[in-house]
DNA sequence: TAAAAATACTCCATAGGTATTTTAT
DNA sequence: ATAAAATACCTATGGAGTATTTTTA
């Protein structure tokens, strides 16, 4: 029977496709890693690895059993949280967070001192990109939990809205004509700005606009972060939508206008996902309290 | 991270809530058993043995590591399985097969010798039991395949129908009255003969008495295996359902009469069943053909 | 020829065995 | 008092490190 530790290191090497980088995530030589591995191919009686002169690859025997071994892996792991869990300690040690870049700058400063004050054994590991990928890592179970906005498709994933977070129009403080009180129709009339392709926020607002008629025209540039929007609507390229929770604990641009939708007013829900297996869902949901108290 | 070894002998702790058993079942002594126990408790931090003078027992939070320990020890056999079919082996290596009482002695004797000749590398390991048993032993991982009649219930398991097994009704030679074409009414005249509860075959019987009206006097006595229950009969205790498979093979008992139903006869469908993930289902997909050939 | 993996070798941690003690009923 | 697990101690295996060679594109 093949030890955790060799499938631990096929692991490593199906991730990084050479046996240097993967020993160093293994944090051990690149013999002892080596070794392993052939030791492995040996009691399989395969060939797991193709070696090559510039970054090896695995065979197809080699992915299937990588493949295995990455939720064997997974499993070795919740049995481990279900044990910290059991012994009754709740949120310490790691936390891989994942948060969409949306949220990540604005949520963040409040939840991290927070998360420290009330669990200070809990280590968060944060990570920020877009939903897709975030959901991809949480299944792999290379995150733990995943701030997003809902809604977060995918069969095994858990969600916990946390809170609604109603867009705002942004526009150039120059635009008087706009009315005090903003509603979709009026998007038709002006250039959006939006986030790149991928971002979720991107998607929401072309939603709202859609709703008003759906031929506002978009702006040329996708940007990757909302200041760099912010920035753009305020040296006057366009309008764009703004989440609350990015301009309530920023200081305003005196260079934008922020004008709030007519109620109904569109918004977003954050929330927090995690693989529904989980076993440290006592973590999470205790998370998801400290944050919905926070925010 | 604990080692599989430490979750092999867990699990073996599991199984047999004995230090010393365990560690035979293990193939090692019992402190080596005892201290990587102990190891593993250390690791995840908690109590998972209630150490007693006589037959341990598994704390709660045993019993939850334990049962995912014996779900990662079962992937890692299906990666080593899956690694052998990779490696193109066809029925090689250990096979632990399943079979209902009312096959096993009739199917073995044909299927064991077919097994060794066309696949000599297959080491088959019998056990014989009833279908809830053997489900569950499939389920754990503790059997690889079973032969059984269907229905066979349960998720996660998938069966292929190998063949249909008509019943005779089986009388004392003496009951020259009954005609020479049985029918399920006949029955409600007779008294039946049946194998003890949880024997398919027995729920199998029962349903064509249902079918010709169901007021057959039932035997006082429930057989262990069909061999018993014919002897009943030829010796005037009453009458019972004796399938095809158990007497084609067999010399005949010239104290019984077996009169064939008229058509549509009753029958049984005997089937192979395997776990649906199994990475091994070429290997039973040519037992299933061997058995088809040989049957 | 240069990057990367395999090999050679040495060392040490650790799993396992035997013998014995401790524990719990 | 006895069965059973823990402990003590020793041995041997094997995993890992360093240094070096081999491989391959």
């Amino acid at each position: 029977m093949p030890t955790l530790r060799q499938l631990a290191y096929l692991d490593a090497l199906a991730r990084h496709r050479h046996f240097g980088r993967a020993a160093d995530a293994a944090a051990v030589t690149q013999p002892a890693l080596s070794m392993q591995i052939k030791e492995l191919e040996a009691e399989l009686g395969l060939t797991l690895v193709e070696r090559r002169n510039k970054g090896i690859g695995l065979t197809a025997e080699g992915r299937v059993v990588a493949a295995r071994a990455a939720i064997i892996l997974r499993d070795v792991q919740d049995l481990v949280d279900s044990a910290r869990v059991q012994s009754g300690k709740v949120l310490t040690g790691p936390l891989r967070l994942g948060v969409i870049p949306s949220v990540a700058p604005y949520l963040l400063p409040r939840l991290l001192p927070a998360l420290q004050h009330h669990y200070p054994a809990c280590a968060p590991l944060v990570r920020e990109t877009q939903t897709q990928t975030l959901l991809e890592e949480l299944q792999r179970g290379d995150l733990d939990i995943v701030i997003a906005a809902l809604p977060l498709g995918g069969s095994g994933i858990e969600t916990l809205p946390l809170f609604d977070d109603p867009f705002l129009l942004a526009a150039p403080v120059a635009r008087a004509d706009l009315p005090a009180r903003a509603n979709a129709q009026i998007l038709n009339q002006e250039t959006i700005l939006l986030l790149e392709e991928g971002h979720c926020l991107r998607d929401q607002t072309l939603d709202v606009c859609a709703a008003g008629g759906g031929d506002a025209r978009i702006g040329p540039f996708g940007a990757t972060n909302l200041a760099t929007l912010a920035s753009m609507v305020a040296n006057g390229y366009g309008v764009t939508l703004l989440p609350t929770l990015a301009i309530k604990d920023q200081p305003a641009d005196p260079r934008i206008r922020l004008i709030p939708f007519k109620d109904p007013a569109p918004f977003r829900t954050i929330a927090l996902a995690w693989r529904r297996r989980t076993p440290r869902e006592r973590d999470f949901r205790a998370l998801g309290a400290l944050l919905s108290k926070t925010g």
